[in-house]
DNA sequence: CAATCGTCCTGCGGGC
DNA sequence: TGCCCGCAGGACGATT
């Protein structure tokens, strides 16, 4: 599942490949997953230059050089793969290509079709599509401080913990896997009541959730699912996870069995000694 | 107001 | 071998 390193490996790819790039030819095959009619999708990117690539949350933002973005949200199992060559072959669940002016196309595929491509007419548009989703602080901004990370979890403190990081309107950009592993860095329980947290071990989260998902990203996110990166590349990260699906393996801090549980619909695994 | 539930969709694994 | 059933999962909308 792609969540902030996997999202931010993309964006750092595609920026290098397609900036300055212009779209030369769209095809839409899967009307469902724009949010707008095909005709005007295409209209609308056709001939425009790639400008910039950025991120928020785990949604991409293609800026194009009409003012306009298209936002890109993979969800479980999208991809947005770069081939150099357009005809080179890609996946067979693709719902949208642009092609480039280098020869390049960028495919965007999503077997679940949980995924979409937004068009985004301009900067206000934008603003008020942003303001409405209420994101909360980006993990690497630099005033997303400590400081900052237990004041906004006072206000939340009845919720479990683990619900709670991957909540995108209380930190933006986390999800199952990473919620899960910096709970098992700063050796808390998932179900743990954000009141009960004394403040080395939300120190210990704030350092826990930066330092992990930094690796993550160094080494272009993790392929648990079926992720892969803009070159159609599996990551690395799922061989450095610590509890994150291993439910009934062995703990590697202190060799006692990793337990699964649910949380709000999601299986959550935790070591049960360790994780207080 | 906040937590939970159903929904979208499809590959995959288990059961027989 | 192959079919069928049910499950997982991010985020949204509806419900309690």
């Amino acid at each position: 599942m792609p969540e902030l390193p996997e999202v931010e490996t993309i964006r750092q790819q595609l920026a290098k490949k397609i900036s300055d790039k212009k779209i030369t030819k769209v095809e839409v095959f899967t009307p469902k997953i724009i949010n707008i009619s095909q005709n005007d999708f295409i209209k609308n990117t056709e001939g425009k230059l790639i400008r910039n690539i950025d991120r928020r949350a785990k949604i991409l933002i293609i800026e194009l050089s009409n003012r306009a973005y298209l936002l890109c949200h993979l969800k479980l199992s999208g991809h947005l793969i770069y081939h150099p060559k357009k005809d080179e072959s890609h996946s067979k669940f693709a719902h949208v290509i642009f092609y480039l002016s280098n020869g390049s196309k960028l495919v965007f595929d999503d077997f679940r079709k949980f995924g979409y491509v937004k068009f985004v007419r301009n900067k206000n548009e934008l603003k008020s599509l942003f303001a409405k989703e209420g994101f909360g602080p980006e993990p690497f901004d630099s005033d997303f401080t400590k400081e900052k990370f237990k004041t906004l979890l006072l206000k939340k403190q009845k919720s479990p913990i683990k619900t709670l990081l991957m909540d995108q309107k209380f930190i933006a950009g986390v999800g199952n896997v990473y919620a899960q592993e910096a709970c098992f860095y700063a050796k808390i329980n998932p179900q743990r009541k954000v009141k009960t947290l004394d403040d080395r071990e939300i120190g210990d989260l704030y350092d826990g959730l930066k330092k992990i998902m930094r690796r993550a990203i160094a080494m272009r996110g993790n392929s648990v699912d079926s992720y892969l990166d803009a070159e159609g590349k599996q990551g690395k990260f799922q061989n450095y996870l610590k509890v994150y699906d291993r439910e009934g393996q062995i703990c590697f801090r202190c060799k006692t069995k990793i337990k699964k549980i649910w949380m709000a619909g999601r299986g959550t695994s935790f070591c049960p000694k360790c994780q207080r």
